[in-house]
DNA sequence: ATAGAGTCTATAGCTGACTATAGAATCAAG
DNA sequence: CTTGATTCTATAGTCAGCTATAGACTCTAT
């Protein structure tokens, strides 16, 4: 009865020491619960949020889900389909086909900034400092002259760092 | 004297104008002010602004940084730097550099989800329809356990096809 | 008994780049 | 002169996935 942690014969976890073990934040395992991406199995008598073991599965289910590129909804859209006794199977690899098309798509993107990225920086070196434009960021190459309204302005978020591909 | 558009020798354009003729958008416009992106030339009696051509330029040459990946708070940054009378040549190549070694970063974590998805995927067609798990999504491959609390669980977002899968 | 850690709910803020709304004024055409 | 388009300012909302705060409880160790 002085064990430091009770465990019964299928242990039931806090949210706190969950969350130690996942590596998930305690906010957001909550944040989860109210996107229904995982329910606690039960609570104490004051309230406190208790897992067991299979919480951790859901976790890892939700973070391989996240890798491969399904937004949260998408997974939580999953996880209802199979708790009511459904196999998304087929839904699941449309969403995979998909998102590797996105995939390929973005990473084509990608490599067309770093390519124009790189062919500035390279026309800077050749130009050096000509008067004009600010560092001859807009002459060194002459793409995406804000003259067309169709095509979508693509411009990619960087801050340093972050997440988002 | 009757002409649709009055045009002087410099001549100038309203915020509609100017968002036409660039496809940026007139709240984009009033957006980008804000954030000292662009200044009107001056504004109508009435409070209009007013922009000369110089405005296309300036609007190019965000739209190209954004291209090459630069936040806004960065062009704008450029921008006062270089209406100061400075040539921030060097800051914006080390910008550039940053931003080439974001990108090159960003690549490669892009190819690690198209791999990891890829192979996701091939194991469900070896696997076919075991239980246990939601069409061994998880089962598929066992990177990223949601054991270890170090590494960041990056996870990149997607929208795609909402909510019809 | 009390300090401090952990947990609860509810709500608001963060990131970046917009986008939308409300309500008023102005302008151009018929 | 009236209608409708355009513009103005100011503020709030969007997206996704968290993250932080406030204020109240509860649990554990000394």
């Amino acid at each position: 009865m002085a064990a430091t942690q009770q465990k019964t014969s299928t242990s039931l976890w806090k949210i706190g020491e969950v969350a130690k073990r996942s590596g998930v934040a305690v906010e957001t395992l909550r944040f989860y619960e109210s996107r229904a991406l995982i329910v606690p199995t039960g609570r104490t008598h004051s309230g406190y949020r208790l897992y067991d073991e299979s919480v951790f599965e859901r976790l890892a289910f939700v973070k391989k889900s996240q890798t491969v590129g399904f937004t949260l909804d998408q997974v939580a859209w999953i996880i209802a389909e199979a708790r009511e006794g459904r196999r998304p199977c087929h839904e699941v690899r449309e969403m995979a086909r998909g998102r590797l098309a996105e995939l390929d798509q973005k990473l084509a993107e990608l490599k067309r900034y770093r390519r124009e990225l790189q062919q500035t920086v390279a026309a800077w070196d050749r130009v050096g400092e000509k008067d004009g434009m600010i560092c001859g960021l807009i002459e060194g190459l002459d793409a995406g002259s804000a003259k067309a309204p169709s095509a979508s302005p693509i411009g990619p978020r960087s801050k340093s760092s972050r997440k988002g591909i």
